[in-house]
Order: structure tokens, then sequence, then C-alpha cells
DNA sequence: GATGAATGAGTATTCATTCAT
DNA sequence: GATGAATGAATACTCATTCAT
């Protein structure tokens, strides 16, 4: 099996996960679906456990490649910070009916905490950067990148959220960073 | 079964679900350490799922019980606001270990979701109080509650928090009141 | 199920056992021949090996019984000893081709160990008793019992023994008892 | 691979055999263990039961040879007798505790079958020699070794045999090969 | 001689739930 | 109210063996 082909694997079985819940995809429908045999998925795959990690792995780094392509962005530094602070959090509705199946309890938990530890180098860098440009102003970065992220993945969990809630999220972020008030009233938008 | 039966058993399993996580405890441990028969079990419980959600219920119930007693303890309203935040959502060891056990997700989650909820209408009391004399200063009061609740029972779900965190989370729920800078800090003591 | 229903379920594996080897037979085969759940099966035995043991029991319940039929016979201590060591440890075909598979390795071992252990009392009465007719002489009752029993068992353990075999084991039955030489060659008739 | 390499690999095999239990043993873990590829373990051994066989074989001829140092050694007959006898049916405690693994079994069982075929040709030289020198008198010289070596290989199966064990034992040896009673006393201290 | 990727048959066990009494 | 015998769906994992290169 060819690196490629691990990686469709890898693919294929995320899908599942995502299209019915980690507990309902037994490894007989993995192979199935692959077409490769009972021993080949353990030959490349420890357990399945092992394989949801690959998945998770694969899923994050996804999403922080996605990420880092605002780096570089001309956008202020307030709407490059919450662009990807979205871009890790938001979820499209294939995978918000997934993470919130309980049967997914497990995936959904690895997620959350992946991207916390994975996307936090890349926002420390927008965050020091605008520190020293005087457009924010706050102490502690990792510690308070760290909150906003756990808020922003609570608050896009799902659909449910109001605009009260998107309010109150983005004063949070901006007093957290002593951003100055209002540079980030853009957001309302852009989560609609 | 009386009541007081009924409560004990779903004492028992209390214990059980948290010595052992919820997935591995079996209704048959159950009955056995209870010591009444499978159908019994059943008579009183439409299926474990309920038996967890009677679980979670009861321990939210004492956790809100334990936290009104500060309700009306004559104390400045940011420190009762604290000290209501931090017994509802920090663990002793015991659970600590139980609720970070893979085979605990469900328990988690659902208490988790239970306790931001069943906290809301206490903690708007002191919020909306605090804003009437003036200590306070914020709109939106629920929304802030919930996601303050939400930092803080992921902040509280292991002893893993460094001072800084604690530092960043005061700031953080200063700012979402908007009390004045400060006068939460006595927290740090508390939390340790 | 009542204890009857368990204890043909034991003879319906044990005649399993015995035509297919224990290694060969699934839980499954047992449980579709016996027209019962899987639950059920393990709702009586804990697992295939603990009914493997109650197989065992079985077995050796009923060769004892059997052989405790031959206590009261009227006919010398020589004979009776021989015919209870015989019908102990002698074999019907179907039992021989059993226990001479290798997927019979487990059942084997645990019958031969059952059998010596269950059969010395009985023999040992048989044997006291010859000693205080004077018929047999001999120390270390139960340890020369459990020799012979050896002995016997590995020589009927197929039909492959020969006149020779038979000649040199009454030989040592008779020199391990302290019997008089030529009493128990009548067994040469009785093994053939 | 050379002779060499592939009597190396059947050694090593051998000791994990040894301290996991046939069963136990897998052939990855065989070849990892000895750091080559699948293909070449069955390039050498068309299965892992042909190499059990080898193992065993293996295991007899050091036996054997073993024992054969003893032919020529100028001792009374039946002490070189005794000698052999436990030699080869004596075994170490790792070898007691490997073979009364339930994992075990198969070797268990061809070991104990090779020893008592592979041993009869070797204490046929010496009893008939004692026959000759009137020191043992018995006929069916194989059919006495066999049972011999039946008796003293389940007695030396483990370390569980008590003084009157061995009592009884020298006893039938004595009498089964004919010699004279006590001559064969001194084993009361050799295996102890 | 040697490799190692790929195979696929084979199986014991768990456990929530039901229902007749 | 209470029992407990009976159910049966559901599933991850092992491992000896093969064969194209």
């Amino acid at each position: 099996m060819s690196k490629n082909r691990k990686q469709e694997l890898i693919k294929l079985t995320y899908e599942l996960f995502i299209k019915e819940g980690y507990d309902n995809v037994s490894v007989d429908e993995i192979i199935t679906k692959a077409n490769i045999a009972k021993g080949t998925f353990y030959y490349y795959f420890k357990s399945k456990e092992e394989m949801l990690g690959q998945v998770v792995e694969d899923i994050t780094k996804r999403k922080i490649t996605a990420a880092e392509k605002y780096l570089d962005e001309p956008v202020p530094i307030e709407e490059k910070f919450i662009s990807i602070i979205t871009s890790l959090t938001k979820k499209d509705n294939k995978t918000i009916e997934a993470l919130n199946n309980d049967n997914n309890l497990k995936m959904r938990a690895k997620l959350s905490e992946q991207i916390v530890v994975d996307a936090i180098p890349l926002l420390k860098k927008i965050v020091t950067e605008g520190n020293k440009k005087a457009i924010f102003h706050c102490n502690h970065v990792e510690e308070r990148i760290k909150m906003i992220l756990i808020l922003s993945d609570k608050l896009f969990k799902d659909k449910n959220y109001t605009e009260k809630d998107v309010d109150v999220f983005i004063d949070i972020v901006e007093k957290t960073l002593g951003a100055k008030k209002g540079t980030m009233n853009f957001v309302k938008d852009s989560v609609k």
C-alpha cells in the first residue's frame, strides 16, 4: 500500500466517522468500503483507535494549513486573527451534525484538544505582532489564545448561537487581547 | 422500593460511574452491588442511559444547592460571583480522575452541559444585582455568564492550570462583567 | 433452564468435544446445535473453558459411579481392583479417537488429571482391605495407586498396546501392590 | 542462511516457546526477535508446527547426548540406569514452569512422546547388560523401560513429588527390572 | 536465497433489554 | 412491586500463510 493509498484510507475512514459516528463505524465496514482485507487494516493501524488518532491528526493538519493562508494576507491584524480563529473552529453542516452525535464523543474530544494545541503557535505570531504594533495590548499571550479558542470552539459547535452570543464573544475577544473596542465588529457579518 | 431506596440506588450508581467510568459499569454490576434484581432496575429506569441522566441531575442539583448557600452571605458581590462559579466548576480529585477517563466521555459531556444550563439563573441574579449597584457594567448577562462558565469548566477540568491561566481567567471575567480591574484578584488564593 | 436442561447441554457439548475436538468446537456451534441463544450459554457458563471443566467433571463422575458398582461384587479383591482400574482408564473407540486428536489436548490433559485425583479414594478402600486380608502387602497406598493409574491411563490411551505391554503392566501392578504373582493374570482376557 | 544460523533460529524459538508457551508465540514474534523477514521463516520451515517439531527434536537430541555420557562411566549398572532416567526426565525450573503452562500442551505432549521413543534404545543396552550380569532379571525389556519412563516423566513433571512418591517409584523400578531390593535407594539423594 | 506487503478465515465474549410469572 | 431466566445483536483483533518481486 503506497503512502497515497494509506492516506486515502484515512480519508475514507474520516468520511465514515463523520457520517456515522466513530462508535457506529465498525472495522468491518471500513475494510468493506475500502475494499481491503481485515489483515491489511491491522497491518497499517494497530487498532481502530489508532486510526481515529490518524484521522484527527489529518483533519487538524488540513485546518492548520488552510488557516496559514490568512497569515500573509494584506488585511488588518484584528481581521487576520478572527479569520483564523473562525476558520479553525467553525464547522460545516456535515461536521456539526457529526460531532453532536452521541456516538462521536471520542472524536469530538480529540479534535477539540488537538485544535487548541496545534493552533496556538500560529495565533501567537499574530498576537505578538499585534502587540508590537500596539494594536493589541496583552500579556500571557498563549493563555489568552487558549481561552479564546475554547470559547470559539464551543460557540461554533453547532448553529445554535445567537446574535447576542456573537456580540459577547467579540467583546470578550477584544478585551482579552486589549484591542480597541469595535475593531472586531466585522465578525458579525462573517459568521452569519 | 421507596423514594429513599431509589435515591440510594442513584447514589451508588454515581459512585460506580465515577470510580470506573460509565462505559465500564454494566447494569449487571450495578444490580449486583445494589443487591436488586435485573428487572427491578428496569422497573425504575427505562435504560442505563436514563440512569445516567438521573445521576447527572442528582450531581448537578447537589452542586446548585451547595452554591446557593453563597447567595446570602455578607460578602462583596464580586466574591460571591466567583465563589459560586468555582464551587460549581471545581472538582475534587476523584471526580477529576473520573471525568478525564476516556470511558466517561458521555458523563463528562452531560455534566458540563447540565451545569451550564442550571447555573445560569442563579448567577444571573447576582450579576443583575451587581449591575444595579454599578459594580458590574454589562449587557447580555446570560450570554456572558455562559461564556464564563464554559471557561471555568474547562480551566478546572484537571489540576493542570497554571498561575498564568488563573490570571488570564480573572482578567477575562472582570472585563466580561465590566467589573473594576483587580476586584477579583482574591480568586488566586481560593483556587490554589 | 432446568437443572436437567443444563445437564443435557453439558452432555451435548461433550458429544461435540469428543467428535470434533475442543479446539474445533466453537461456542457458535454449541448454541446452534443446542438451540439456545448465545447469551444463554454465557448465562450458565462463564466461558468455553468453564464448560470444558463441567464436561470433564461430568465424565469423571459417570466413570466413578460406574466403577463403584464393582465395589460390592463377590469377586476376589485382585479382580475388583483391576476391574475398577480398567473401567476407569479404558476408553471406547470414539473416545480414543477423540483424545488422540491434536485439537483435544486440553480435554485429554484435564481428564487424565481428574481421573487420577477422583479415583484414588475409591481404590484406596480396596487396597487397604487387601492389605488387611494379606492379599496385598504394601505401604504408601495412595502413591502406589497413583502410579498404577498413570500407567494404566497411558497404556489404554489407544489400542496400540501389545500383549507384552499388558504382561508387563500386570507384573508391575502385582509387584507394586505386593500381590501374589499371577493373581492378576486374568486381566489379559478382559482387556483384549 | 547457513546451517548454523538455522540452528540458532531453532534455539531462539525454543527459548521463546519455553518462556511464553507455544500457543502464545506468534511467527511475527519469532521473526522480529530473530531479525529476519516473514518470508525467510517460511522458506526454512513449512509451518509453525514444523518448527515445533524441529525444536522438540533439538531438545530431545541434546538430552540423549547428555544422557549418553553416563553410559561408559565406571558406576554400578543400577546407578547408571537411574542417572540416565532422571537426566532424561527431570526438568529445570524454567522448563517445569513452561510445560505446565496451558499454552504449551502441544509441546509438552510432543516432548514426552519423543523422549520415550528416543530413550528406549539407549536404556535397552543397559538393562540388557544388567540382565547378563544378573543384576537385573527381567523379560520384555523395552516395555518395562517404557513404563518406567512414563512414570518418571510424570513424577518429575513438576516439583510437587513427595518423599513417598520417590520411595514408591524406586520400589517399582527395582521390581520392574528385577533388581535387588534397595540397590536403587541412592536415588533419594540425587533427586532432592 | 530473501523479502514484506497483503490476505481472510476464524471466535469468544459482552451487555442492555425483555417479559412471563 | 419485584424477579431473574433468556435473549441475540454487535465487534475488534489475531495470526499463520502466501506470493510477486
